[in-house]
DNA sequence: CGTGAATACCGCCAGT
DNA sequence: ATACTGGCGGTATTCA
């Protein structure tokens, strides 16, 4: 969950990991890359996809496998692996700048989908 | 590292 | 009668 709403740009993300889900959500999905770091709640997702929020959350899981919220947090750490490979911004600032509330979650979601914290990722795979 | 507060998700029910 | 949608409530999970 993300309670706060950041404020920043919009940036793009290569082609994600929920192409199975791109014939009905790509535009969705685009949309969320180029939001990355508002605030995206279930409220907002499922109006930009023009549904309630329990339609929109049925529909998603069944499409994609996997809840609206774990998608965002795919997305963001997606958009992240690339800042800190491709750039040498600090964590903090990258953690910020993807949408995480702050760096402490963004270490919690790189554990939990790659089973390394951010600082780890960059040295092993970082640029 | 614990605590409080907010959010996500899911089952169930009702309306169309 | 079957299928789909939206709302509600409770519990689980996450965030700061």
């Amino acid at each position: 969950m993300f309670m706060k709403r950041p404020g920043g740009q919009a940036q793009f993300s290569t082609a994600l990991s929920l192409q199975a889900a791109d014939d009905k959500f790509g535009a969705l999905h685009e949309w969320i890359n180029k939001h990355l770091d508002d605030d995206l709640q279930l409220p907002v997702l499922a109006d930009q996809a023009g549904m309630s929020e329990r339609s929109f959350s049925r529909h998603y899981a069944e499409a994609t496998g996997i809840t609206p919220a774990r998608a965002i947090e795919r997305l963001r750490v997606e958009a992240a692996r690339q800042l800190l490979s491709e750039s040498g911004l600090p964590v903090k600032r990258i953690s910020r700048r993807c949408g995480f509330g702050s760096e402490e979650t963004m270490r919690r979601s790189f554990l939990r989908l790659l089973a390394v914290s951010p600082q780890e990722y960059r040295t092993r795979f970082g640029a």
